[in-house]
DNA sequence: ATTATCTATAGATCTATAGATAATGC
DNA sequence: ATTATCTATAGATCTATAGATAATGC
């Protein structure tokens, strides 16, 4: 499913062009002071923009994280369930050398158990859909039955949780933790084929 | 190392009950709002004071962010390096039973990431030594050498991601995930010993 | 005409300080 | 005296709306 170009007939090139901008800062301003922290004024003094500005082009704060979340390119460089076991190291390896994306993704998550937040239904879809994928994904390596006796949908929630769990010590103090290296050894754990 | 009464001589026991209370207030108010979300007013009004009232005994935001994380008994039901790895299960049973505590926690550790954030110290060094306290675990399990050849040292951050994940998993969609039961599926994982 | 921006501003908050008042502990 | 709490308030923000002005596209 290739979901469109973002600008149909109704705006025009340069309008999506600024809402590129806008988008990409608010990415950034998130990941420096996450969600309820980030301020529009802030996200418009990026793009030489007043806040009110800004609001011509996202209607409220909340639209504006919307958009942000539905630009979810950013993290879906992540697997759906054509994906190979062996393709996630690498994409831990790349997500390691786009500390910003992994910081605004991390903050949002965060903020989002938190009561009322506005990207709470959307994590929880997401989450559900990746650990479909991530089954299927541990389905095609080693079929029904993992290591541990475990079957692929009892495995699939530790994948998911190792990769997020190693992002937060990784965040923390990069110096001490080897996110792609941890995630590899992970793999081995789950046994002979990975 | 038992740390003492929180209410030396200097201050009265009544003093000591009402910094407790409003402790008990703030974890509460940053589950539901996270740090930056969270208002002195809301802390207040929950133990019936005015804001003003409570910067008696707190003298400032950042201090009663402090002095929550300080009182660390609710998370440091977490383990030493004195634990046994077969209590790390009971472990993530209990913290099921207490979604405030996990939530509170989660959601802090999910803004420190953020720059300039006043607990990203905090967690940093905590992980650090959750860590090493967690290799130590491992290594009196398994000694020095863990299925798929991993060392101590290298299993600690995933049993510590393994955790951390799945939190935020089961604090989205508690219906879905069964923290503990994947928790132990990862021991499970992690060899015959465990 | 429509789109992009701006200035002005309303109306809520928020944190923190100053200083008054009441209660408590020697 | 010290401690706990309150009222008053300064000084920053913040989001969002209203309405003016300039630029762009038929």
């Amino acid at each position: 499913m290739s979901y469109g170009d973002g600008m149909s007939s109704t705006r025009s090139a340069r309008s999506g062009e600024r809402r590129a901008e806008i988008l990409r800062a608010a990415l950034e301003v998130i990941a420096e002071r996450g969600y309820r922290g980030a301020s529009l004024a802030a996200v418009a003094e990026r793009v030489g923009l007043t806040q009110q500005g800004l609001l011509h082009h996202f209607p409220s704060k909340e639209a504006l994280l919307v958009a942000v979340l539905e630009e979810r390119d950013q993290w879906d460089a992540v697997p759906d369930s054509q994906w190979r076991l062996d393709l996630l190291g690498s994409l831990v390896e790349y997500n390691a050398m786009r500390p910003g994306i992994v910081q605004t993704f991390s903050a949002l998550l965060g903020e989002s158990v938190t009561e009322g937040h506005p990207a709470r239904a959307f994590f929880t879809e997401r989450y559900a859909g990746v650990r479909e994928a991530m089954a299927q994904v541990l389905r095609v390596e080693y079929g029904e039955r993992l290591p541990g006796g475990l079957t692929p949908e009892r495995a699939a929630p530790l994948l998911v949780a190792v990769m997020d769990g190693l992002q937060y010590q990784w965040l923390l103090d990069p110096e001490s933790v080897d996110m792609p290296g941890a995630f590899r050894d992970f793999l081995e754990l789950l046994g002979p084929e990975g």
